[in-house]
DNA sequence: ATTTACCTTGACGTGCGCGTTAAGGAGCGC
DNA sequence: GCGCTCCTTAACGCGCACGTCAAGGTAAAT
């Protein structure tokens, strides 16, 4: 057994978040991840905070159809987050600060507006399939009616 | 001038549907245009119903993510569509029209299905960005309290 | 100490969705 | 007929997001 502490392998993580230990290396590679620390001999020891990354790099990619290079920019509001929440208790400038909360904040805004228009452009979507739907169901009552009347009266 | 009549050449389509001609070529490659007619000289000839054929690739494409192959399976609903409105006045067979309208049915409905898990699942994105937004908002006004009292009692 | 499972870094391969020449024919106003 | 634009097929190329070996080192159990 792997002595399971705080930190993961890359296989674990790998399995929890359903993606190969080659695309977690990818993702490091293209600086979506930012590189793990490592054991003594050099295996990769990943924080929860790695796999809930990971996760949202997933849920961009499907749900939004982002490319890679346009989630890297994304995912750099995460990590003023966390340098934020790190650097919490030093007394860092104030001033500086803010201006760091006031990127992340806009970032995570174009996100935001980008979800809510992919949202309004779905239900458009979803509106037209229910008409469609409807119309089906009409011409099968049409067929239905159709069937009855030669039923009826055969000529 | 072209003689604008019910027919469009592939560069009036290309430029409509903002795709290269390139792209309504392969998409035809790819079974997901049916071959246009032809001119005599051999130049393609696209209806207004393949102009909107292709309006709805690039929007299953763009909104739902889907591959080439799988949105190929879906248009074939819309094949089916046309051809019931072609053989309308011909009496074929009700048993078999109706069959063909149940499975464009399905069809729909699993698209359908499809599309209101997107919508439920980017909702559910949305109401993340907003509490994070939020916690942003949160973390500013601090900062601005924090100032206030170090202008107040200056150490 | 050896086995076995897990990991490391290259490096080449792959499927998708087209882009990009290349070489030439067709349509059309003049 | 000339010139211009628009079109044709064929074939090679490309960026992305990984997959797939290959050759070897490490960790943990026995």
């Amino acid at each position: 057994m792997v002595k399971e502490g705080a930190y993961l392998q890359i296989g674990e993580v790998a399995e929890r978040t359903s993606v190969t230990q080659r695309t977690l290396r990818f993702y490091e590679e293209k600086g979506l991840l930012r590189p793990p620390s490592r054991m003594e001999g050099g295996f990769r020891l990943y924080s929860e905070e790695d796999v809930s990354r990971v996760e949202q790099i997933r849920q961009l990619q499907k749900l939004l159809g982002f490319s890679l290079a346009e989630i890297k920019e994304m995912v750099e509001a995460e990590e003023i987050k966390s340098q934020i929440r790190a650097e919490y208790r030093r007394d860092a400038d104030i001033t500086e600060r803010r201006e760091k909360l006031a990127r992340a904040l806009a970032v995570t805004e174009t996100q935001y507006a980008l979800i809510r228009q992919k949202v309004e452009q779905l239900q458009q979507m979803r509106e037209e399939y229910e008409s469609k739907i409807a119309k089906y169901h009409g011409w099968l009552a049409q067929l239905d009616i159709t069937e009855q009347e030669l039923a009826a009266s055969p000529s």
